[in-house]
DNA sequence: CTGGATCCCTCACGATACTG
DNA sequence: CAGTATCGTGAGGGATCCAG
């Protein structure tokens, strides 16, 4: 059933992309980097893939040692899909995959979504942890057209979840998502999307070239572990 | 013609696999990290790659920025395809993904080839930089199958590269590239892999564990640039 | 409501043959 | 050498249906 359509090398990266080469199968691993998740929660993730897709895939990654499948223990009558140890260490190629493909990304299409999970892989993908101090600690909170996330900066490291904040230091709300990479890449100019009110800002307005200098995808970044 | 599907998401991972995520196409990269090929080279690395899909491949891979189509200057009548700056920055994650699918790669199938570029781009996956010395002067001739390639450690630093070297220091023969693998793994015992003779060594015995300590994938690895 | 299974259609992939 | 042309197959896409 699960045939393993096989590049007839004897090679690392080949290996590699028959486990987790197929089409959808890096955006659940995506997905699944934040956390355990359900079927229902991977498919708003991914609104585009067909269940069936979808449950072949977990299968295969299953198969591959990449996923784990648990039943969650009672009262949730439900199964949550998981990384493996083995699958988790895809979380810093994926991580550097998304940083490489985000540099050529333009506008979004009218078709494409911003989720919730996307904007904190994004955080989680640009923060400059060498930049961060031990002494700091600050609270963000991000509205992202529909989407919410919060990033806090305490002890030199990021937290960032989806959600919200109790007490931000500063909220940066943007209407249209399409505004949130020319941020992180510097093509937007922060104080002029202020200006022209692309972005608003609600708290320490200071601590806006604070977030663009902590997470910065252009910036020349030391390798991460 | 250059129908680009797209997975429907603003995130730089999904559009990162929008460019190099069809069949094949991260395999063309791993063979153009080593240098400008033509059509026919990346053939015979790609065994099972039909040719209108290489032909394809090629020209989304141009399309997206990431490979370049040259023309060689006369008198050779020919083309060459060589990674773009853009392209060229996909050489860690595909090194790093071949490391992480070469962890879970068994023994390998009778229709599995190793191609000498497969070899050498091990070896520089499977080096531990920071364990080279700039003083130390090594050459290793390598003999997988029927595939040649060397290596020379000096100041500090990696060359390798398919073909035979002059005066080698050792040179280990190993005549199943199945071994290949578990030798730079750890799996197998170098001393009794010698013994037994599924390795053979021709010059300076005590080489052979300072090859295995510099080129050891399982061992933690300091992140590379 | 979650967690899929089933059906059908289309197109990308794969194999082979052929050409400038 | 560097691709095009042709064609069959099966994986992906999309909608619908079903069991616990």
């Amino acid at each position: 059933m699960t045939r393993l359509r096989s590049y007839g090398q004897y090679c690392g990266v080949a290996h590699a992309l028959e486990l987790v080469g197929e089409r959808w199968a890096l955006l659940i691993v995506r997905d699944l980097i934040l956390g355990p998740k359900r079927f229902t929660d991977l498919r708003l993730g991914l609104p585009r893939i067909p269940t069936n897709v979808l449950t072949t895939r977990l299968k295969e990654l299953e198969e591959s040692g990449v996923v784990r499948r648990r039943a969650l223990p009672r009262p949730a009558a439900s199964v949550v899909y998981e990384l493996t140890d083995y699958g988790s260490q895809l979380e810093n190629i994926v991580l550097q995959l998304g940083a490489w493909g985000a540099q050529s990304m333009g506008e979004p299409k009218p078709e494409d979504i911003l989720t919730a999970d996307g904007a904190v892989l994004a955080l989680r993908t640009a923060v400059h942890p060498e930049r961060l101090n031990a002494t700091e600690r600050i609270g963000y909170q991000l509205r992202i057209g529909e989407v919410q996330v919060y990033a806090v900066l305490s002890e030199a490291a990021l937290h960032a979840d989806a959600g919200t904040l109790p007490d931000p230091d500063l909220v940066i709300t943007m209407a249209d998502f399409g505004t949130f990479k020319p941020l992180l890449t510097r093509q937007l100019d922060p104080a002029e999307a202020v200006v022209s009110g692309t972005v608003q800002l609600t708290g320490d307005f200071a601590l806006l070239p604070r977030f663009i200098d902590i997470f910065c995808l252009t910036d020349p970044r030391p390798a991460p572990v």
